[in-house]
RNA sequence: GUGACCGUAGCUCAAUUGGUAAGAGCAUUGGACUGUGGAUCCAAUGGUUGGGGGUUCAAGUCCCCUCGGUCACCCCA
């Protein structure tokens, strides 16, 4: 181990092919969902300006203030490995004039993102994200759309234990209002709340939120709730939401104090959360951020988007023990009795796969013995023999790996009668 | 960025108060069975004990630094 100078980076890691496996079968299942609500995919650049980011996700954040990978390149230019996937988004939509298409633009992405931290459960430096975006309506129908995609995603999965919080930010209007009241109200108890609070009193007062202290935990419940504070146009747009849940069969816990760390967010923010992740027990999470396009220079347009994490869904996958299929296996192995058989043997090899029949052989000049050992290794479902006996006779022996019985097949005939054979076997079960 | 715990073969773990030449199981490879798997048995391969420095006659074991891991805080996916 001391030997091997270089390891993965800190907070990153190899995904080997098991888990690679998982995470194919989840993204195929994505993929179908999206299509099914007509989401198109998009893959945007790794990096970015790192203006884009600030602007985007809010100066004030602690993904701006102290998540990003930011380089220079050999031109001197600035440039941020993406923390999220919102922003590029946008900036893709404004590049090429999306505005032009059909509303609501609907778009999604799966790919990785980049965030400077301290590694912990459920946290990476490099983690994926399976994310949807839709741009350009305010209907609280699109709001419903995202969230059921979403929950329905979750659910197609097989995952039971989660729970959707759904809250509303308010408009700018609106929140306005509200931060003066709660500011009025935090006052007198600036005394008692913790440092970390005290600072957030005067620099982004929402931020209180994210507090866990107990103490600032329940003065916050005490006070103002940003939900008495919509204004009509917010209020109406949340009820709607929740009526379309609701006649959806969708259960959600409205939770007043979720606030969420990105500052571009307005009117509806929701998060899922699973009670298996430790302290980072959000697998996904979105919201509303009507103001986003016009702040990064576009027209006044809407927009609303989730973002999944796919190792806290592994994670969560995990505990719940969700069966996830797994890739097939090689169908045949072909065992080479003597070495100079071997041009045959690949032969055979070929013409297997040329026939779509998933084969396998040895190449490392193993003794039968160790072949029939690999193969069982490799859970094939048969073994053919090539040997001089069977060279002789212009046929191949058979041997079924379940049953140990043999079965001389003509040459000619290996391809059908395999095919046959397997099919039988396909017919019962597919999965492990 | 802060704190706590941890770091011995590919994996899971041993190694008396610092004391011979760091062991075992599993895995891998070969063999017992010279044309045949899963069981069993035998053998081989595999470690400058994460790295560097220090204390000591002697360090896997103690001290310092560093890298990495784990968990928590901050915050989020």
């Amino acid at each position: 181990m001391g030997r091997n100078k270089f390891k993965a980076p800190k907070g990153t890691r190899d995904i080997l092919p098991e888990e690679a496996k998982k995470r194919e079968y989840i993204e195929e299942i994505a993929k179908e969902i999206f299509q099914l609500y007509n989401y198109q995919p998009i893959i945007t650049p790794l990096f970015e300006k790192t203006e884009l980011f600030i602007r985007g996700i809010g100066e004030s954040t602690d993904i701006v203030q102290k998540e990003m990978y930011t380089f220079q390149d050999k031109k001197g230019r600035s440039l941020t490995l993406r923390p999220e996937g919102t922003a590029s988004i946008v900036r893709a939509f404004l590049e090429h004039n999306f505005n032009q298409k059909p509303f609501p633009l609907k778009l999604f992405y799966i790919g990785p993102m980049y965030r400077f931290e301290r590694p912990q459960a459920g946290r990476s430096r490099e983690f994926w994200q399976i994310g949807a975006e839709a741009i350009g309506s305010i209907e609280p129908a699109i709001d419903a759309e995202i969230i059921c995609l979403m929950i329905e995603y979750l659910t197609r999965l097989g995952l039971k234990d989660f729970t959707l919080l759904l809250n509303s930010m308010g408009c700018p209007k609106c929140r306005l209002s509200f931060i003066k009241v709660l500011e009025k109200y935090l006052h007198p108890f600036k005394g008692e709340l913790c440092p970390d609070c005290v600072r957030r009193l005067s620099t982004n007062l929402l931020r209180i939120y994210d507090c866990k202290n107990k103490n600032c935990l329940k003065i916050l419940r005490q006070g103002p709730i940003i939900s008495h504070f919509l204004c009509e146009e917010c209020l109406s747009h949340f009820k709607e939401l929740q009526a379309l849940l609701t006649q959806e069969g969708i259960h959600f816990q409205i939770e007043p104090f979720l606030a969420r760390g990105l500052d571009y967010y307005t009117k509806t923010t929701f998060e899922v959360r699973s009670p298996y992740l430790g302290a980072q027990n959000a697998i996904g999470g979105g919201g509303r951020y009507d103001g986003l396009i016009e702040e990064l220079g576009g027209d006044s347009t809407p927009g609303i988007g989730f973002a999944i994490g796919v190792e806290r869904l592994l994670l969560h996958a995990e505990v719940e023990k969700i069966k996830i299929p797994q890739a097939a296996k090689p169908k045949v192995f072909i065992g080479l009795v003597e070495r100079d058989l071997k041009r045959e043997a690949f032969k055979i090899l070929q013409d297997l796969r040329d026939a779509s029949i998933s084969a396998e052989m040895d190449f490392l000049g193993r003794s039968l013995k160790s072949q029939i050992r690999l193969a069982d290794k490799l859970g094939v479902s048969f073994v053919l023999f090539i040997g001089p006996d069977e060279m002789e006779k212009g046929v191949v022996k058979v041997r079924d790996m379940e049953s140990g019985l043999e079965e001389e097949i003509k040459k000619d005939n290996l391809i059908f009668s395999l095919k046959k054979k397997l099919s039988v076997k396909d017919g019962g079960n597919n999965e492990s």
